[in-house]
DNA sequence: CTGAAAGCGCTAACAA
DNA sequence: TTGTTAGCGCTTTCAG
C-alpha cells in the first residue's frame, strides 16, 4: 500500500506525464474508453497514480457531477438486532456498488430525523433508505421535493415505494407455533393467549394484530378484544402490562405474543422472576429476533425479518423506480423454540 | 418544514435580497459576526434562506475548506452489541458536534479496511475512528502519511492513540466473581475454574489471561496452565474445548471464564443440552456484555465495556493531541448475575 | 460594513 | 487521440 504523501492532484500527474488534466481525468475515472484514450497512455496514468498514493477528490468530483457516491440509511437505533442486521446487509450491498454507506440512527426523534435527511441531503447523497423512521411522510414529502430517490424499509410509507415484511403472514405463522405448543389443561381465566406491545394505529401493528386475531379466531373461534394489549413499545408499558395481565388472571396466560424485541425483553424481565414450574407452563413467540431467544430458560418461537432480501428488494426499487409507488412485501422467516423436552430436568 | 424547490446558491440568495453572495456565505456560515456584517443584513438572509428552504452544498463547502464534516469510524461488524453500542455513542457524540458520523463495518478484512479508509479519506473526513480493525498499523501507518487525525478504540496501536478497556482490571474482578459463586464441594478434578476463548498473543485477550491468573493465584495460590484454553475467538474451536474439557474431566468445572461474548454463545449451545441440575453447578463469567445474558437459564456474571466513556475518551485524545500517542484505559463495568436462589423453583 | 474576484479539484463540452 | 476551458457552489482574502 502506497503511503500518500502531499496534496497531490490531477494536474500533478498530468505534469509528471506530461498531459492534461482531463485525460488523467478521464483515466482515473474510467471514463478513458469512452474518451478514445491509448491505452498505453492510461495505463501509465493510473499505474502513476498508484504508486504515488494518488487519490481523487471525491468533493471536487461530487461537486462537478452533483453526485456523491454516499447512500444513506436512516434508522432508529443500533444496537437492535434488526437494525444492526439491517446494516450489516446494507453495508455489504452498498459497498459492492462501489458506494458509502452512510448510516444513521436517529432514536425514534422526528425532529433528529428531518435534519439528518437535510444533513445528508446537503452532502448530496445519491439515495436515501428509511427504516423505521418516527415521520416518514415529511420525510418523503421532502424527499421528493428535492428530487432524492429514497425507499423505505420494514415501513410502508403512502406516495413513496416500501419494501415491507409480510407482516399479517409472520403474526399467523408464529400464532400457530404457539398455539401448537400450549401447555395442557390450563383452566380459565389463565387459558387463553395475549399480544403484548406494539400501536394499533401503525400499520406494521395493524397487520401483527391482524394476523394473531385471524390465527386465534381460525383455532378458538373468536378473539376477544382484551387479548390484543397494544401498549405501545416502550419496555416500561410492556412490564406494566404483563403485571397487570398477571394480577388479573392470578398467573401467566396459556400464551404470550410478544409483538417486538423490545417488549419481550420487558416481558422477560418480569417471567424470569417466577418460578421455573410457572415459567414452563406458558408457550411464548416474539415477532422478532435474537440468537439468545434459543438459549433462554423459557422456550420461545421467534420470527427472524429476512434483512438481506429486504435491502436487496429496496435497491432493486431504487434502480428501477416504479411508475407508481410501490409497496413490495417479504414473507420473514419462523424460528420456532427448541423442544420443551430438553429443558426438564433428566435426572 | 419547507420544501427545497429548486437548485438554489447563495447567488440567488444574493440577488432576492440584494446583497453579495460573499455576504450571503458568512451570514449563512455564522462567520458573519466576525465579519462585521450588519445584524439585520444577516438576520434577513437568514430568514430568506429558512423560508425557501435553502440547504448549503456541503460538498462545495468541503472542497473550498478542504474539511468535510464527515467523522467515520471502522468497525468489523455491527451486528454485535458492543459494536452497535460503540455505533450509537459515536452517533450521539458526533451528532452532538455537529459532524456527520459514517460508520463503516469492514467484516475483519483487511483489504476492506485499507479500501474503506482510503474511500473516507478521499470525501475529505475530518477524523477517523477504529475499533477492532484487523489491520491496525497499516490503517494507523496510512493515516499519518494522509495527516489524518485518528484514534484507536478498544484495541491499542503502536504508534498511534487508543482508548481501550482496562482489560486487567475487568478479568479480575470478573474472575473474582465467579470465584464468589462457586458452588460448594465440588470434587476434583472437576473444582477448577477455566479461561476458555481469545488468543493470547493479542494485547486484549494477553491483559484478560493475566487478570485471570493473577485472581486465581490470589486465593488458590496457583493457577495451572491448563486452566487457560485460550483456543482463539471462533465459535466452533470453542465449543470443541468445551466438549473436550467435559469429556476430560467427567464432567462442567467448577467454573468458567468465557474470553468474549461469541465464545459465550458457543459455549451456551453446549451447556443448554445439559441437565437442569448440572447446569445449576458451575459458576460462569463472559467478558462481554448481552442483555439476555441475566434472563438465561444458568446465571452469569459479565463485564460491560462503557462504550460511551470510551468514545467520549476518543474524542478528548482527537481534540487534544498529546505530544507522544497515549494509550488511555478505561475501567469496565460489572453486572453480576442475579441470585442463584431466584433460579430455584419455589414450589 | 460590504463587494469583487480568485480558486478549491474535478469533469465535460468543445476544439484541435 | 488529446488539450483548452469553463464552471460546479462555496469561502476568503483584499479593497473599498
Amino acid at each position: 500500500m502506497p503511503k500518500p504523501t502531499q496534496k497531490q492532484t490531477i494536474y500533478d500527474i498530468a505534469q509528471q506525464i506530461g498531459t492534461s488534466p482531463s485525460t488523467v481525468s478521464a483515466a482515473l475515472n474510467g471514463t478513458w474508453k469512452a474518451r478514445r484514450i491509448k491505452a498505453e497512455t492510461a495505463e501509465r496514468i493510473i499505474a502513476l497514480a498508484g504508486q504515488m498514493g494518488y487519490s481523487v477528490n471525491l468533493q471536487a468530483r461530487g461537486l462537478r457531477t452533483a453526485r456523491s457516491g454516499l447512500v444513506g440509511l436512516i434508522l432508529p437505533e443500533h444496537n437492535n438486532r434488526f437494525f444492526s442486521d439491517l446494516s450489516q446487509s446494507f453495508t455489504l450491498e452498498a459497498r459492492a456498488r462501489g458506494q458509502i454507506p452512510v448510516i444513521i440512527a436517529t432514536q425514534r426523534d422526528p425532529k433528529a430525523e428531518m435534519q439528518t435527511v437535510q444533513d445528508l441531503l446537503a452532502y448530496s447523497i445519491d439515495a436515501l433508505f428509511v427504516a423505521g423512521a418516527a415521520g416518514p411522510q415529511q420525510i418523503s414529502a421532502f424527499c421528493q421535493a428535492a428530487e432524492l430517490p429514497h425507499v423505505f424499509i420494514d415501513q410502508p410509507c403512502p406516495g413513496a415505494s416500501s419494501v415491507i415484511t409480510d407482516n399479517e403472514d409472520g403474526a399467523r405463522r408464529l400464532t400457530r407455533a404457539i398455539i401448537e405448543t400450549l401447555q395442557p389443561a390450563i383452566a380459565p381465566p389463565r387459558d387463553r393467549i395475549y399480544l403484548i406491545g406494539g400501536d394499533g394505529r401503525l400499520h406494521v401493528s395493524s397487520r401483527r394484530i391482524a394476523g394473531f386475531r385471524a390465527e386465534i379466531e381460525a383455532h378458538f373461534g373468536q378473539c376477544d378484544d382484551a387479548q390484543v394489549i397494544a401498549c405501545g413499545y416502550a419496555p416500561e408499558m410492556a412490564l406494566a402490562s404483563i403485571r397487570a395481565l398477571y394480577d388479573q388472571l392470578g398467573g401467566l396466560p396459556a400464551g404470550i405474543f410478544a409483538n417486538s424485541i423490545n417488549v419481550f425483553e420487558a416481558l422477560l424481565r418480569f417471567l424470569v422472576e417466577l418460578p421455573e414450574a410457572e415459567l414452563q407452563s406458558v408457550s411464548m413467540g416474539c415477532f422478532d429476533y435474537d440468537p439468545y431467544g434459543e438459549l433462554l430458560r423459557v422456550p420461545v418461537h421467534m420470527i427472524r425479518q429476512r434483512h438481506r432480501q429486504l435491502v436487496r428488494t429496496a435497491y432493486e426499487l431504487m434502480d428501477q423506480p416504479p411508475e407508481h409507488p410501490e409497496l413490495v412485501t417479504v414473507k420473514p422467516e419462523l424460528y420456532p423454540a427448541p423442544a420443551r423436552a430438553a429443558r426438564v430436568p433428566a435426572q
